[in-house]
RNA sequence: GUGGGUGUAGCCCAGAGGCCUAAGGCGUCAGGUUGUGGCCCUGAAGAUCGAGGGUUCAAAUCCCUCCACUCACCCCA
């Protein structure tokens, strides 16, 4: 027996409601703040992850799948959607667009990990990227672009967190001063962070260990080593925060898992929830076009996980629309009946009523338990005596009512009715 | 990568070494109505008891290995 792959899942029909409610917020979320849908390929050059997402990210040490094609060059199923949406941006020239570009995507993200609540080795971005502007107050209407999409869906009881992680100007002193507070404490560190320490000391800020804690909450914070333009960006972040009245809390230790990111970092997440719960998280990565050869163009996005949106909104009971089921099941019995039946199915489609049958002769009571099965709102009885006098007998069945209609009428009967939604 | 839990029909699950030729419920299919669904009744199909090995006269049941799922750590959406 095949098994889907480990970390990876079949979404069933009856999961398909949450996706399409999802998708269909975010799109009108996107369109409500002038995002335009891009698509990117699922797979890029390993480079491009390896450059942007950076050497020392477990993102990048060991959860890329990546292959050699038989052209012989190295390629990754992406493992984030940023870079690839930089990439494009280059490639395709939206440098000589009006700027800033705004830039939505869905995407399949791929991560070699171990699975478990909410997390997958495949699973599902909403992405907003915003390039080419580097004022404070487009990270603020991100983060509220951010905030409405969620209240858009329905899920309450959510927390902002919000840092900011300087810039090339002023990290390299705020890092020392990082690495020297916790080299004074070398000996307490759990055997995780030493290692840490030398290779991403910002990483050590958002140790979970209780033995690690104490020392991260001495530690220096990076909002009280900014430069100049650095803080400028910060406050005028909070002020516009304010304006627009989310309620932020600031996390002096959140730092996010990918390299490329400047200035504002933040996350999104149910409250009274830890772990991988993080729903939303993103920020501004000023640096990371240049990186990718590009002219100097400030950035800044978000990514949402879908599996962990619908996660949350079973959690808080959501209700979410159902999706269409078939209007009509014609019920037909004996072989000219079933000829006239297949015609009927046929002119309700054309008339764009969507309507099913039975394939092969099956009991009256057989086909009338399929049709409930299938969830339709009317069955079509058409059998000898229907045949004959060119009428069918149309049951709703919801309501057990019967009534004779014309064979002609039969389309307009039922579109009278409206397409029944469950 | 590290630790804990769990694997019996499509789904939920009984079963604790011989009475298991593996029980029940949901679902599916059929019948109870010669042309009428949802409720009820009857019946049928559907399980190499996750895989492999071992112990035993005898294993779904005990032991070992592997695999998968799941939860947590790590990290992230």
């Amino acid at each position: 027996m095949f098994q889907a792959p480990r970390g990876t899942q079949d979404i069933l029909p009856q999961e398909q409601p949450y996706w399409l409610f999802i998708q269909n917020a975010a799109e009108a979320t996107a369109r409500l703040y002038g995002y335009e849908r891009i698509d990117t390929p699922v797979f890029e050059e390993a480079g491009l992850f390896v450059r942007t997402v950076g050497v020392g990210t477990d993102i990048v040490e060991k959860e890329m799948y990546t292959f050699k094609d038989l052209g012989g060059g190295q390629l990754t199923l992406r493992p984030e959607g940023t870079a690839p949406v930089c990439r494009a941006y280059i490639e395709r020239g939206m440098a000589s667009l009006v700027q800033p570009v705004k830039l939505f995507y869905q995407a399949p993200i791929f991560r070699y990990e171990r699975p478990q609540a909410g997390r997958f080795r495949q699973h599902h971005q909403f992405g907003f990227e915003a390039i080419g502007e580097g004022d404070a107050a487009l990270d603020a209407e991100l983060i509220d672009m951010a905030w409405r999409f969620f209240q858009e869906l329905g899920l309450n009881k959510l927390t902002l967190q919000i840092n900011s992680i300087g810039c090339p100007v002023c990290r390299p002193a705020y890092l020392a001063k990082l690495k020297e507070h916790y080299d004074e404490h070398r000996e307490e560190l759990c055997e995780d962070c030493k290692i840490r320490l030398d290779k991403n000391a910002l990483r050590l800020l958002d140790c979970k260990k209780t033995s690690c804690q104490p020392l991260s909450e001495l530690a220096p914070r990076s909002i009280d080593f900014l430069c100049v333009e650095c803080s400028d960006h910060f406050s005028k972040l909070k002020s516009n925060l304010r304006i627009l009245r989310l309620p932020f809390e600031i996390n002096p230790g959140m730092v996010r898992g990918l390299d490329y990111y400047t200035k504002t970092v933040f996350e999104i997440q149910p409250e009274e929830e830890r772990g991988q719960s993080t729903i939303a998280g993103g920020g501004r990565y000023d640096g990371l076009i240049e990186q990718l050869g590009g002219k100097h163009t400030p950035g800044v996005g978000f990514a949402t996980g879908i599996e962990r949106i619908i996660l949350n909104l079973k959690k808080q009971n959501v209700n979410v629309p159902g999706l269409p089921k078939p209007s009509v099941f014609v019920v037909w019995m004996g072989e000219e009946a079933g000829k006239a039946a297949a015609r009927m199915v046929g002119d309700l489609r054309a008339a764009g009523v969507s309507a099913v049958t039975a394939f092969t002769a099956r009991s009256m009571k057989a086909q009338l338990r399929q049709a409930d099965g299938t969830g339709c709102h009317f069955a079509a009885i058409i059998g000898a005596e229907e045949l004959e006098q060119g009428f069918i007998t149309l049951r709703d069945l919801r309501t057990a009512q019967q009534e004779p209609v014309d064979f002609s009428k039969l389309v307009d009967r039922v579109k009278i009715t409206g397409i029944e939604t469950l």
